[in-house]
DNA sequence: CAGGGTCGGAATGTATACAAACGCCGCCGG
DNA sequence: CCGGCGGCGTTTGTATACATTCCGACCCTG
């Protein structure tokens, strides 16, 4: 097994994402050592990785604290999250477009080709028998479409973004809005299809509408 | 004197950027406890932190590499940056806009108002008698508009995306494009002046402008 | 001589121990 | 009674020591 900091970091995150640790609060090295049952170091690490994410703040000699996350950067973050997606859907779609003239350099391609179309499949019949699955297959699905874009600077910062929203999204009912996964399928097919312009059109458009959705649950009040 | 961490971080991640350590070069702890005079827990936590930001890449138990940086991502690193700084452009005139609403309640704003004019100004002498400063001027330029905009969410990801782009601009000759200083100038004034969407258009005009200038010099060959 | 297996060194991962700084609580003086 | 201040406990920052794993060299065998 790799290092403990790794699952630490997924673990602490997880539980900032999903509101176990609400923002604010203060994060006592010597209590998450007992929690997960390991040594200072690795907590350390852990919480210096998750700082440079933006998910703690520290200041010296006055421990770290879980961020503050206002409703006011919603919109930043879907602005981000809209060029970052629509730039991983061109760059996926490319790929797909190109990968017989590389003659199948990136073997991993195909499955992750195949992979999408399936999340896509498995999204349309969760969204009618286990709706409570639907957000983690539209997370994959977006996850699945920043590898395919094959580039890390691409991932590192999708995870990140991806992370933030779904911090977002946790924070207030925890009621996702409707997915539409007709939207999905025509972003796969143009991927799959290796049509760069029409992905990330489709991607823009999508991540538009989630925007829309999001605003329209939250402004009205 | 807060955490050695952060220095280690602030000088190791310089060192990448200006091709001290060349990308695939493996970064040993040792060799980096001797070199800064400091123990191992600091180094490890500054590798952590370089790490989650993307700039090594680490296996367990086979050490940590400075990342590998491919040129094909320049195009998708612009793309991100454009809407970044589209975004933190647009949301730092309007904080600009309402401060007097709010009663300067962030004292700070006015002076970081006032530096960015003074930025301007400087880089306008700098720009005929210190041309070796002109890099810098326009780092600090772009990072106060960001820390205008006043979320930390946005700051922390143009901190990684703005070295990235100096990564990339140091990887080659070292020589920067010619800087518009009339177009920071421009988007200066219409942030001071509370006017966002001017702002944000100018801004993404000018990141454009940079990618052209880019892609000229590389793409010819 | 070639190939594979095994052993040793070196570097990482983890835990524990020590030093420095902050904040809180109680005390004292005005 | 209230505000400043100093001691003390808690927590972070740093260093050192131990365990685990990987990589490479060497030797043995076919």
């Amino acid at each position: 097994m790799g290092k403990l900091a790794d699952t630490v970091v997924t673990r602490l995150r997880g539980g900032i994402v999903d509101g176990t640790y609400a923002p604010g609060t203060r994060l006592v090295e010597a209590d998450l050592c007992r929690e997960f049952g390991v040594s200072r170091v690795p907590v350390r690490e852990a919480l210096r990785h998750l700082e440079a994410e933006g998910f703690v703040v520290s200041r010296p000699y006055a421990g770290v604290r879980v961020a503050r996350f206002g409703p006011d950067e919603a919109a930043d973050l879907f602005a981000v999250r809209r060029a970052l997606e629509e730039t991983t859907a061109r760059r996926a779609a490319t790929r797909m477009r190109d990968r017989t003239s590389v003659a199948g350099r990136d073997p991993g391609l195909e499955e992750l080709g195949e992979r999408l179309t399936s999340l896509v499949a498995m999204g349309h019949t969760a969204l009618r028998e286990w709706p409570e699955e639907v957000a983690a297959l539209n997370t994959s699905f977006h996850a699945t479409i920043a590898e395919l874009s094959g580039s890390t600077v691409l991932v590192s910062l999708f995870r990140q973004v991806a992370a933030k929203i779904e911090w977002l999204y946790a924070m207030d009912v925890g009621v996702r809005g409707p997915h539409s996964w007709s939207e999905h399928a025509a972003i796969a097919e143009a991927v799959t299809a290796g049509d760069p312009e029409r992905a990330a059109a489709l991607m823009a458009e999508h991540v538009e509408a989630s925007l829309t959705g999001y605003l329209l649950r939250h402004a009205p009040q």
